[in-house]
DNA sequence: TAATAAAACGATAACGATTTCGAAAGCACG
DNA sequence: CGTGCTTTCGAAATCGTTATCGTTTTATTA
């Protein structure tokens, strides 16, 4: 078992200096040709490839990105990193990732680790339970000591920094407003708890499309829920309420649910009851019937992201401070399928 | 903005040398305790955590696992991260990611870019185009440099490492048997292409289990499709064969396609024909009707593989050398639901 | 011929940490 | 009072690179 070759290892093999290795592989002019084409065989027999992280502890610089989500097998988290992987690939960046399970813990014990010189720069959202504590020392002390973050979907206007997110409100707005349009008189909202920043925003979106429009809004329409395997009563209960013509679902699998309750109840999708959702997730596709979405485009977020995020530090290089910070907000637009008609 | 502190910082501040904050920080008893409380308070006062980069130089290891896999936006590879971060992050060590687009360029460049002292070692699933090529250098290349390698799901026999497998062929034989248990006569296959190593294997095991039933094994009754997107015409021809009640398909796009394209022409799913996928998805617990499926459990797979790779990682500290592999199968069982009966 | 410039290479510091070894100081003991 | 042993600390090596600055040798010029 051969261990990796070092500039060390060939310098002593050749008997000469290490800098003249590390010189000849460079290309140095300083380095004459004779022995700068020696060594650059020797090196390329030997596969030398010079060693990352010494580079890294040279350049005070790693080439990671560092990302933090609350879950990877979720079919909008995992085309987010799809687009930042691309990004980061493409610019000789790698991405290492960390998952905090939505747990406030674990987002900090995970940004102090990767904070301590593994990565140059963070991309994150937030988790549910840091939404809900409001505490995010974690990632101003991260920003104090000068380390980039760009926060993306579920972000925090508590924190100066980078971010991109999509119009969470007038996304919903839209989806209702299409609701409107088809005559749909009795609109109800499947949405998440409260703290979870978008599901607030898509809430406020789906109240003002409602009130602009001269519908009463009436909050026993709107449920909140917590956990996705436990929500098929809450479900049925609402849909008892056979007046109502139109569901709007925050997500994916509270409209895949809602369909199913409905078939089980006997309603039709959408004659019945129309369904739409946000997402660009996979589910909506291949559902029977297929979906009605607001597509949330997860991979474009992501490579804008790592796109403000590296620009960011490849200009640090240069002007250090200058902070002002941007807000991109990704366009979403309506996917209209069977679920709606 | 404060960049991070250093030992030598603290030592110039607290003016004593840096071998004293580093042992003070240890606990070390060399120290007498004056010094080291001092020390100890200063460190916390301005947050002094060490650098990971200069400790994996020293060390000459990162506490960072390599993953390679061919795409992240499916639900099978994000369970498998999932595993991997979870067993990893347990015992300290983080997981860097790379994708690489099922293309066999793109895996050998992350490889390098990984195996260049970033990590200390990968677990990684072939890409299509490598398992086609057949190329396996890259892999080897690394393991003779002393880098462990887990491979899971796609693998090869021309490697010789650590693996963590599900018994396709067993189980693809057991989901075919349901079906000819349920009185089913005329079987069809709707898999992937041949290099692709798990699609092989499931094919074997359906051709096994027709045979053990003195079922004829017509040809035609396979279908090996390329690219999911393009798949309709060709999976809606096989269903024109109406003696055809029951499909069995490698996937769960594969499934819950055909399933359309059944409906489609007027066929009910599963007194028509039946049909039964390899999968853990989420595609199949909430498509209607919802799907039979051979569970993979990614989760499981991705947490042996991790625990595989640390355990070797950590006994490398001791015993040099020493190598008897060990190929895990994770046990696979079958998930009825609605689409057989 | 002597001074000077250019070419080719090497020694060394630095990145941030750990650790081995040595040194100084304090104390007890014969 | 000298010897030996602790206790407490610091110097230096090391990990693998790169970059700065010398140093040597050779060639060129006045």
């Amino acid at each position: 078992m051969k261990r990796k070759v070092t500039l060390k290892q060939i310098a002593k093999e050749l008997d000469v200096s290490i800098s003249t290795v590390s010189k000849s592989l460079r290309n140095s002019h300083e380095i004459g040709e004779e022995t700068r084409l020696k060594v650059q065989a020797f090196a390329k027999l030997y596969h030398y490839k010079p060693n990352n992280i010494a580079l890294s502890l040279k350049n005070r610089k790693t080439k990671t990105i560092g990302i933090i989500i609350p879950e990877i097998v979720h079919y909008f988290f995992s085309t987010v990193i799809n687009g930042i992987e691309h990004v980061a690939n493409e610019n000789g960046y790698s991405v290492v990732i960390c998952l905090s399970d939505d747990s406030f813990d674990k987002e900090v014990l995970n940004m102090e680790m990767l904070a301590n010189g593994s990565i140059d720069g963070f991309i994150m959202s937030l988790s549910k339970e840091t939404q809900f504590k409001g505490d995010f020392h974690h990632i101003t002390e991260v920003i104090s000591q000068g380390m980039p973050v760009v926060m993306f979907d579920r972000v925090t206007n508590d924190i100066l920094c980078d971010k991109v997110i999509i119009d969470d409100q007038a996304a919903a707005y839209e989806a209702v407003q299409s609701l409107i349009d088809k005559g749909k008189k009795k609109i109800a909202l499947v949405t998440t708890v409260d703290y979870v920043s978008v599901g607030k925003l898509r809430t406020d979106g789906y109240i003002k499309a409602l009130l602009d429009n001269d519908i009463p809004f009436d909050e026993n329409l709107i449920i909140k829920i917590e956990n996705v395997d436990t929500c098929e009563i809450t479900i049925s209960k609402l849909l008892e309420d056979k007046a109502i013509d139109a569901i709007f679902a925050v997500n994916e699998l509270f409209a895949v649910t809602i369909i199913k309750m409905a078939n089980k109840m006997g309603l039709q999708v959408p004659n019945d009851v129309a369904v739409i959702a946000f997402t660009d997730g996979i589910i909506s596709k291949y559902s029977t019937p297929t979906i009605t979405t607001v597509s949330q485009n997860g991979k474009k977020m992501g490579a804008k992201a790592a796109k403000i995020l590296i620009k960011r530090l490849e200009a640090d290089d240069y002007n250090e401070g200058e902070e002002n910070y941007v807000t991109e907000v990704i366009s979403t637009h309506l996917i209209e399928r069977e679920s709606t008609n």
